[in-house]
DNA sequence: TTGTATGCAAAAGGTTTGCAATGAT
DNA sequence: ATCATTGCAAACCTTTTGCATACAA
């Protein structure tokens, strides 16, 4: 999956008219690296590394303002804390109802489905994601261990 | 969108091993009648209509037994809390990217879409769905009116 | 210089847990 | 009689808010 770079995101929030402050570039790079999908508190842990006076509230507001700018996404998760993923190319993901895992998938079968007709609704479609749930094969492993 | 009845999901219980208890009963009641996609907490406010002396304690853990059981689902939403569908046929969500709202969508088109293999993951796959992203008539509406 | 962005501390949800009592089988 | 289920209260975790300060433009 094609992946965007620090340097493309900065660009984007600055088009936005967003300040460059380092806060924002310590999380964007910490985003920009991640494959998965980290909730705003392991982004805090991650970025605090580098930036050590973060303050945990500022990631929050840090993680909505992109995600308001379209930079970054916040990912539908049946878990209780919202996870986040930069903006890159249309991917979907699997679902593991056992553990919650989230995984990406790259199916490019999936790039140009035909989406149903929303003009009467007045739904103005940007994009979409096919969720596929399923069991994982860590839990699969251990279903049959415990199985007697 | 076929819809379930309390009975089969009761019956879909009793399967599970689930004993029938009042407060079962009654949440599964809720939870087949409605059409949108209610939080734990809206499910508790109108299960205590009929059940006054139910516990919110109560509403959280029968969710849970009912989404491990495979009645009910927690759907993915982008909000805080996790909101629940009693599971029926196959069926597609739209959300607003900018109030968060979630809308049920039947597209038959997309019933049978070919999903990428996941052999090789080892990913066992039960079901999917598709989660179309954009901006909903009242967000359109509202944006308009201020566009000066 | 001006207004956006940050940090802190405190509040506000939402959800989970321990434990004793209740109730279904 | 036995074990699952419930209710209560308290704990926990995640996220939001108010306000003063810092800092990018």
């Amino acid at each position: 999956m094609k992946r965007r770079t620090v340097r493309e995101l900065e660009e984007a929030c600055r088009d936005r008219g967003l300040r460059g402050t380092r806060q924002r570039r310590a999380i964007l790079e910490v985003l920009a690296r991640r494959r998965d999908h980290p909730t705003a508190d392991q982004v805090y842990e991650k970025t605090r590394a580098a930036l050590p006076d973060l303050s945990r509230t500022t990631v929050y507001r840090v993680l909505d303002t992109l995600v308001a700018a379209g930079v970054a996404r916040n990912v539908c998760h049946p878990g209780a804390a919202v996870r986040y993923e930069a903006r890159n190319a249309r991917h979907d993901h699997l679902v593991c109802v056992r553990c919650n895992r989230l995984m990406d998938v790259v199916s490019p079968s999936l790039d140009d489905i035909r989406l149903p007709s929303t003009r009467k609704l007045g739904f103005k479609v940007e994009d979409y994601t096919v969720q596929i749930r399923g069991v994982c094969s860590e839990c699969r492993r251990k279903a049959k261990k415990t199985r007697r």
